[in-house]
DNA sequence: CTGTATCCACAATGATACTG
DNA sequence: CAGTATCATTGTGGATACAG
C-alpha cells in the first residue's frame, strides 16, 4: 500500500519518475552498473541512437543529481570517463526490478492490448491502436 | 548488475518506463491502490489538477494494457469505476519501492544538485575529480 | 457524470555544424 | 574525442467546447 502523507508535495513518487522518466536516463545508469565508460563508449552502447546532445544532457543531469561521476582527463584528446556513485549503483537495483517487471508481465500486457485493441476494433477511434511487437 | 540479452530490443527496462513514465500514471496506480475510485473521485485525488482528458487517456492506456479494470454502470447519470486488477497490483510494489529510493535519498540528492550548481555557477569549476594527465 | 474532439503552448528530442 | 550552440520537429499536456 502507498500512503502519501503530502500530497501536495506529489508524494516523492514524482521525483524519481521525473528523474528516471526521460527516454535515456535509464540506459545509462543500465550500460554504466557494470562498470566504467567513456563517452563515446557510452554512446555506442546505448541502444536506439542516442545523440551526442542527449547523451550530454542526460548524463549531466544524473552527474548533477549525484548519480554519476563524471572524471576527465585533461589530455589531447580529451578523455572523460563516467560511473556510477554509490547513489547510482543504489538505484540500478530498483532499475534492475523495474526491468523483472516488465520481462515477468510482458505477455500478459500484450494479451490484454490485443484483447483491449480487438474489442475496440469496431469504434475504431481510439488512440494507438496497434498489436504489440513482442 | 543488469542484463541485456537483447540490447536492440530495449532489454524490457524501457517497457515499464513509457508505462509509468508519463506525467499521471503513477498517480492513478497510487489513488487506486488502496481501492475502488470513481472517474471524478481520482481526478479529484490525484495531486497536481489533472484535466478531464489526460485522466481519460492516462485511465485508458493503463486499462488497455491490463493494469486497470473500467466498470461502467449504464446508468443516468453514467458512473464508472476504476480499480487494479492483480497486474496493477503487483506494480503497486514496485512503485512504492521507486518512491521509498525517492525519500530515502532525496537529501543526498539534493545536496549533490546544490553542490553542482555552487561549481557551475560562475563558470568556475573547483572541481577535485581528475586523474592524472597521461 | 463521463467522455470525446479541437486547438494551442511548451518541453523534449533529434540533426547538424562548430569549438577546444 | 568530448562538448556546445542552433534550429526544426515531435510528443505531451492543458483549456475549452461539445456530446451521450
Amino acid at each position: 500500500m502507498i500512503e502519501c502523507e503530502t500530497p501536495q508535495d506529489e508524494c516523492g513518487v514524482r521525483d524519481a519518475l521525473d528523474r528516471l522518466g526521460d527516454k535515456w536516463s535509464v540506459y545509462v545508469v543500465v550500460e554504466l552498473s557494470p562498470g566504467t565508460k567513456r563517452f563515446k563508449e557510452l554512446q555506442r552502447a546505448i541502444p536506439g541512437n542516442i545523440s551526442q546532445r542527449m547523451l550530454t544532457l542526460t548524463v549531466r543531469r544524473l552527474e548533477r543529481d549525484g548519480l554519476v561521476k563524471r572524471t576527465v582527463y585533461p589530455t589531447v584528446p580529451p578523455k572523460v570517463e563516467y560511473e556510477l556513485t554509490e547513489l547510482g549503483r543504489s538505484l540500478t537495483h530498483l532499475v534492475k526490478a523495474l526491468a523483472d517487471w516488465s520481462i515477468a508481465h510482458r505477455p500478459a500486457i500484450a494479451a490484454s492490448r490485443a484483447a483491449w485493441d480487438a474489442a475496440h476494433a469496431d469504434g475504431a477511434h481510439a488512440d494507438g491502436a496497434h498489436a504489440d511487437g513482442a
